[in-house]
Parts: C-alpha cells; structure tokens; sequence
DNA sequence: ACAATAAAATGACTAATAGTTATAATTTAG
DNA sequence: CTAAATTATAACTATTAGTCATTTTATTGT
C-alpha cells in the first residue's frame, strides 16, 4: 500500500511548488509587501490552501530560509573538504559565504532577517526546527576547520574553538549584512570615502579576521 | 513677535512627547506588532494628529533609533576623549557598544532592525536623515580612534582607518545583534557549548579584533 | 472685544491583507 | 458504488496603516 508514501511525495512536492511561488513573489517584493494572496495565484491555488502547508507567513518565509541555509551549508562543506590547512578552510568559508551573500542576495537578505527579527521562532514549527538545526551545522563546520587549524598549527593554540566559531559567524555575518543592506547607500553617504567597490571591505575584513587568528603573534593573550 | 519660536518649540516638544508614548509601546512589542492607535493613546492623541508630526510607521521608528544612535554617539565620544593610545580608545568604543547594546536593548533592536531592514531610507524625512547623520558621525569616531592608533603605534601601520572604521562597526554589529537577537535561544540550540553567559563571547570577540589591529605581528600583510 | 483667518486636532473612513472556516470537490477504501 | 477521509475553496472576519472632511483652538487685525 504506497498510496500513503505517495500523499507524503505530494505533499512535500506541493510544498516545493508553493515555495517556488512564495520565492517569485518574497524576493523581488520582500516579506513586508509580498502578500500571501499573490503567492497564491503564483502558485494557482487559493490563499486557504497555503495555509493548510504553512503555518502563517513566517513559516512560509522560513521555509525559503531553510532552502538558503542549506545551500550555504553545502558550499561550506565543499569549501573545506579537501582543502589542506585549517586556517585555509576557514578562509574558504570565509570567501564561501561571501559568493553566497553575492550569487543568492536573496537567500542571504532571508537568512539577515531571520536572524535580526526573529527573535521567538516557535521551534514546534518544522521550517523554524529546520532552520535553527542548519545554523548549528554551519557552525559545527567552522568549529571542525578551527581544530583542524589548531592540531596543524595554522591556527593559534590558544583560540577557543566553539567561542571562536560563534564570533566569526557573527562578524561575517554583520559585515556582509552592512554591506548588503546598506552597500548601495554607502556610496552616497560615506562617498568621500570612496571605496573603490565593496568586493574591498569584504577582502580587507576578511584578512582582519585571518589576521586574527594566525600564530605569531608577539604576546599570546588569553 | 515670538510666536514663531514658541510655536516651534511646541512642536519639538510635542513631537517628543509623541516619542516617548512610542517607546512605551513599540519597546515592549516591536515594530511589527505595535500599532499607531496605541501610540496615539499613549499620547492622548487621535492617531490622525501622529500623521502631522511624522510622515509614516517607519518615520517614526526612525525617530526612537535615532534616539538611540545620539546617546550612543554621546556614548562613543565619552569613550575616546581623554584616553591614551588609539588601540585604548578602540576598546573603549567596542566596549561602550556592548554597555550600550546592554543599557538600552530597545534602542539597540531599533538600530539593528534600522541596518538590517531599512535599504530604501528616504532620506527626504528628517529622521532617516538624521539617522544616517548619525551613521556617519559614530564611524566618524571610530576613524579618528584608529588614526590616533597609528600616529602613536598602538596600531598597525598598514591599517587604513576607512576601511577598517566600517569592518570593525560591521563586526561589532553582527556579534552584538547575534547575541542580542539569537542569545537566548543559544542557550537551548548549542546548550553543548555551554557558555558561561553572553559576557565571555563579546570579551572574547573583542579580544580577536584588537588582535587584527595591533602590530607586532611577524609578517606584515596588504 | 470681536470677527476673520490660520493652525492644530479629530475621528470616521478607506483600502489592504493575515488568517479562519463552513462548504464543496476530489480521492481512497470497503 | 457508496461512505469516509482528504484536499481545496472562497467568502468571511478582524486588524490596522494611512487619509481627509470637519471641528476646535489659537492668532491677528480692527
């Protein structure tokens, strides 16, 4: 009897079909002015029926996360398998997700607003549980490339691996933030600085970061 | 004849008055949640009347982050005057960030939400004006501190101040909103890290980034 | 003091939309 | 082929941002 695994296909499949459509409609207008009617016809259902796969429109919002978040997970994973030297690894990721902030700026705009407003996810929810469960693989891979840098040697022996996963995360993630968000209003308001394109404050805060974490430092410091 | 003046005064103070009723309501609830009727009970206003001082919801907003961006900027002076080497008055600013991000939560979620949402400013309004005003003033702070660091050694030469002024706020930005937004629910998510609070992360994130300031490190790099 | 004018405030109104639910259509199973 | 279960619908409710014609209050000239 595989009518009941044929429902569950369909249902995940119906699923995918509305969050194409939810995808049409969220990234050109964003969560605050698409509406869940425009979903519906993008998908060529009606609104009642939206609701019956999602929640409410954070749900659906988060189910697109979920997609992002699993793309940045793969090209993390791709950015340190093989690849030699922790401290390398941590550089691909680096560079990892910037390509993905870049090539998925939606995704990534997403990923921003989950983690800058959703403050109470109701982790009952399976996109919610889906995207907190993905943001702890991301981290785990940037705790495993900072072991590795560590047991090499590439890596200073006194980073706290797990805190300094935590803290890069967030540093990346504030520094592509600023750049995506407000990026384009730099150059109006900060333009006596004029930077030449923003690809540069990616690549300079990036080599800040290497920066510290590399060995050699004169005094080694808690 | 000073009317005029009185009547402008009036106005300030009225639109102040409007703010406090705002902070009333959107601190407890948020942005998303609050609604302008509450506001305009607050301030034993009719809601029409709201719509004579400020221009819209997000106006609004703006007024209460802005706001916060003038105590912190208030805040990030404090820090830098009258302190010694540059790479002090850095960790006087970071530092004064978290106290801020600490003492004020509600104003620091209005800034957080400001960067994090607001790509389309109409920097026609007075308060998005003022806002980004505000922007560039604190960065303003922060490319003195790091041109001080410089002149007086406490900071590597080959750092450009620009540049590094806006990777350090970014930064700064991203771990505080990751632990301001998402602390909580580390707790529960990564209960395996086990941290002993929020505290040693921000000591730990701002221990890596004076890191990538200070000289002494064996090679130098672009 | 008082009428004319200007400024400030009101609250009823519109339009938009998230989410619900009673009803209908379709699919499955006996 | 019918009954039960599942899936879909669209009309409905409730909420709320923003508007605008009307009223109230303040200012000014006589």
């Amino acid at each position: 009897m595989g009518i009941h695994e044929r429902k569950q296909r369909e249902k995940i499949q119906r699923c995918n079909d509305i969050l194409d459509a939810a995808e049409e409609v969220f990234f050109p207008k964003g969560m605050e002015e698409a509406t869940m009617e425009e979903v519906a016809e993008k998908a060529e259902l009606s609104k009642g029926t939206l609701y019956l796969y999602f929640k409410n429109k954070q749900e659906l919002y988060l189910g697109i996360t979920r997609r992002g978040l699993e793309i940045l997970t793969g090209m993390f994973q791709d950015a340190t398998v093989r690849r030699g030297k922790g401290i390398a690894k941590m550089e691909a990721v680096g560079r990892a997700y910037y390509e993905f902030s870049r090539k998925y700026p939606d995704y990534f705009q997403a990923m921003v607003f989950f983690d800058a407003n959703v403050t109470d996810v109701d982790l009952e929810e399976p996109n919610a549980m889906a995207c907190a469960q993905q943001g702890k693989k991301v981290l785990q891979i940037c705790v495993d490339a900072l072991e590795t840098g560590i047991r090499d040697g590439s890596i200073r022996s006194d980073i706290d691996p797990h805190k300094a996963a935590v803290v890069l995360w967030g540093q990346a993630m504030g520094i592509l933030q600023l750049l995506a968000v407000k990026g384009k209003h730099f150059a109006k308001i900060y333009e006596h600085f004029h930077f030449e394109n923003l690809d540069v404050i990616v690549d300079y805060a990036f080599g800040l970061m290497r920066c510290s974490l590399e060995p050699d430092k004169s005094g080694e410091r808690k």
